[in-house]
DNA sequence: TTATTTTTTGCATACGAATGCAAATACTTC
DNA sequence: GAAGTATTTGCATTCGTATGCAAAAAATAA
């Protein structure tokens, strides 16, 4: 039943040539003439033959996989930021090998090491931090490790992000502009450089305007938490006029609460403004002002990064912030009232 | 600046072993001592040696990856899935790599042809066909094919799906039930055999309590063309009292233009149910009636059926259904008004 | 035509690990 | 302690392709 596999030594005998002659065929750059090519071409693809990718890379040492870590696709940034990405990379013959850092078992060290495992030209990791014992590692593989969407101090690893600090300040300069007085903020997981550098923006811009957070909460860019943290926060004696959320996905859970539960409206009541600008944020239901995240210029960032370093292994690693624009819409008043 | 990497001849050398001990201390099964063991793992740990899969992958002829098709991952149903499927695999030791069919460029052949070069053990094709010479292909080759969330008229092919024609009857049922009268259809793209088992069973059902459809539009799991066909349907003389739209997604889309655009109310004018049941159908501020896939059992399935099949070359492929609940939530009237 | 340069080709080997086979060692049993 | 059996080990080969090197062929110059 299983037809045997083609080789390349099959593909030579039936063009009478030799194995390295079929080889160079399908190695671009190679020297072969062009009867050979021809003879060779019209074999392979009556024998139906394609070369084996994971052959070639132990000879090569390139496998042309690159390893993606994510641990929040339920945050549909993500999905997004996947699509391109695979989209990107599988134009230029790159395909990607996907791993989930599962919440729970927060160690990220034994994922990378099983995409170690593959022989993968380049690391992605998507909102996900390493070990720095295990930075090195990388680094003296010659395997160059890419942040998306998250910073790390440590300079060995470049990393894409968008401007998140002066996200930040844009978002409250819209806030204060739109004449609100108390202003709030419900933070992403801590430990993530996009959360801290989103709220130091945000509450720098507050504090130059002689104001300070009225209220804030942690919601891990989880949606549940952020449920509670909304309810907690707008159930409070004198509750916001403004809540800064540090993701659109938490955003949404933020905005059911204070209308489905507690009745509040927005924007009249409340203005709520996200961060990411994730599809569902433009759709009507919750039409949600929110600083975008330009994803497909961070994915463009990302893999020029990846097939520069891949190429060339003496780049040096690179931190890009990618500035994005606050997409106004309906979920925050604009004017004073 | 590069460590060279660590290959078992190595760990051999400093464990003072044949490469042949270090190679079966790795493979689960082969004959060894515990004293080699122990010298083996010690040497390894010491120099950090991982056994490279894509060698192994050479003798093998297991590679340990499994190619994943995927076209609409903007659907939210997909991203839950894949992240169902690459963990339940991940902890079978198995890894997903990703191919993004890019709905413009419809050739899936040319993308399953990229796959089948990373000699993966088996290929999932989430919500996509094929074409039957290279189902012949992939099986000749065996490597079995599995179709995720689709079925197709080739017998070689398993297929896991939710049962498409029982939940189109079940919201049928449920509509008639509801006490409405002029009964809507929006389709999918009406390739997809889950677009055409919905529907058949929600026209059979309403067929055989004396109805037919009131009205029909075609949104192609597109969340714009769905929202074109609802435009046209809710604006044309006498207006359905309620419509199954094909998919969750399409269903938001549906359901803002009733809403937002038209100033309709749901339920009370207008019943919406839909399939998936993905995350966001929860959200109050949709909170949709609609006919769960358990995505976490169809992966269930696909999972074992794909280990199934690598391990026994020999078994048949088979075409698993799940019935999964229709969902009540607001979106639909229960009772005669 | 011959000498010289350039291009093309095949040979042989390498990549890193797995495995059949036979030799070596360890363990039983009497 | 010897003979026999069971277990462990190393040798050598294999997987499918790429590539340095030298030989062969083709192209160019003289």
């Amino acid at each position: 039943m299983a037809t045997k596999k083609i080789t390349s030594l099959e593909v030579a005998k039936l063009a009478g040539v030799s194995q390295s002659a079929v080889s160079r065929v399908f190695t671009p750059g190679a020297s072969v003439s062009k009867k050979t090519n021809e003879k060779v071409r019209r074999a392979a693809s009556e024998l139906g033959y394609r070369p084996n990718i994971l052959a070639r890379s132990l000879i090569t040492g390139k496998s042309r996989i690159i390893g993606l870590v994510v641990s929040h696709l339920d945050n549909y940034f993500y999905p997004e930021a996947l699509e391109l990405l695979s989209n990107a990379l599988q134009k230029k013959g790159y395909h990607v090998l996907v791993f989930l850092a599962s919440k729970t078992s927060g160690n990220i060290d034994d994922v990378v090491d099983e995409i170690l495992d593959y022989q993968v030209d380049s690391i992605i990791l998507a909102s996900v931090a390493m070990s720095s014992n295990l930075a090195t590692r990388c680094t003296s593989a010659g395997i160059p490790v890419i942040l998306f969407n998250r910073t790390q101090d440590d300079n060995r690893l470049s990393s894409v992000t968008s401007d998140n600090f002066a996200g930040g300040e844009k978002a409250a300069r819209f806030l204060i502009a739109g004449g609100h007085e108390r202003i709030a903020y419900i933070a992403g997981w801590e430990g993530a450089s996009t959360q801290r550098d989103r709220e130091a923006g945000f509450v720098k811009e507050l504090k130059e305007h002689g104001m300070s957070l009225h209220a804030r909460e942690v919601g891990n860019f989880v949606r549940d938490e952020a449920r509670q943290a909304a309810r907690k926060m707008f159930t409070a004696d004198e509750i916001p006029d403004a809540v800064f959320v540090a993701s659109d996905d938490m955003s949404f859970a933020v905005m059911d609460v204070i209308r489905f539960e507690l009745g509040l409206k927005i924007p009249e009541q409340v203005s709520v403004v996200g961060y990411d600008d994730v599809p569902v944020a433009s759709w009507p239901a919750y039409d949600l002002t929110t600083v975008r995240q330009p994803a497909n210029r961070m994915v463009a960032e990302t893999v020029s990064i990846i097939l520069e370093c891949i190429e060339n292994k003496e780049t040096k690693p690179r931190r890009i912030q990618i500035d994005g624009p606050l997409v106004m819409r309906g979920s925050a008043r604009i004017s004073n009232k």
